[in-house]
DNA sequence: CCAATTCACTTTTATTTTGCAAGTGAATTA
DNA sequence: TAATTCACTTGCAAAATAAAAGTGAATTGG
């Protein structure tokens, strides 16, 4: 637990995360347009932190090499059972809360399902980033 | 998710959490004891603000007065399933782990047996703490 | 009782971290 | 080929943190 804490327990790098994981965001450009605002330099800061403890690896673009995004690891993508239980926290204590019945309603009837379908979410994402799909290892 | 982000993508916030939810710490000087080390006016700023975002209660011990403790409230306790979830993960992740097997297997075979374990152990550590019964209120 | 000690904080100061603004250089577009 | 986009870096002022030394009420020991 100690663990976790070092990996995510700074606010920036569990923002950084929940954006990988839930908000489909890969790209540094997208990163930096996130609501909280990050700045530039704490950004390139965590990401190379989150890299070095392998929750995020970095990619050139190929298609334009100027473009870099980030993919989440396994690592990082077994954290989603923890994060859909904050986020329905969240709900059940956020009193300006905009996330939709449905949501709730499907976490408690099979969190197992709801887990999968952001699994998927994660997968589809990463197809249309070229080197993401298993086909093109 | 981001009112999460708010009350406790601090680390301070998060090791006390912890510490209250999974450690059975109550006392001020509890938590100035913990492995990570924090400072006395830290503890003092994380614990009022854990206060006002209601995640804790203050008591003064009615038995040595000059004694103080700390109460999870019920939305605190709420945090359990993902507390129990970023356990598992840690679990997982961490090649230094000290959790038994026992842990992870209690989890995969009945996570919300898990939380009611936990809920009742929170219980009983209150129970050592006079008004924390019911009975007394 | 009363002096010494415990306990939960505060205050002060040095150090670290952050946020902002302005680069930099490679790659791309016009 | 000049202007622009993009992922970072750098420099600096401001804010947050850690360490150490109080402070004052409550408690204990003699």
């Amino acid at each position: 637990m100690r663990y976790a804490a070092g990996i995510f327990g700074d606010k920036w790098c569990f923002v950084l995360l929940r954006d990988v994981l839930l908000h489909g965001k890969r790209y540094y450009g997208d990163f930096l347009g996130s609501e909280e605002g990050i700045s530039t330099n704490i950004l390139a800061n965590r990401l190379a932190q989150l890299e070095k403890s392998e929750m995020l690896t970095r990619h050139v673009d190929p298609v334009k090499r100027s473009r870099v995004y980030y993919l989440p690891t396994r690592k990082a993508r077994d954290l989603l059972p923890a994060f859909l239980g904050l986020m329905m926290w969240s709900v059940q204590h956020d009193p300006a809360t905009e996330s939709p019945p449905s949501f709730a309603k499907a976490m408690t009837e099979d969190p197992a399902g709801a887990v999968a379908w952001y699994e998927a979410n994660i997968d589809k994402v990463n197809a249309t980033l070229v080197d993401a799909s298993p086909k093109s290892l």
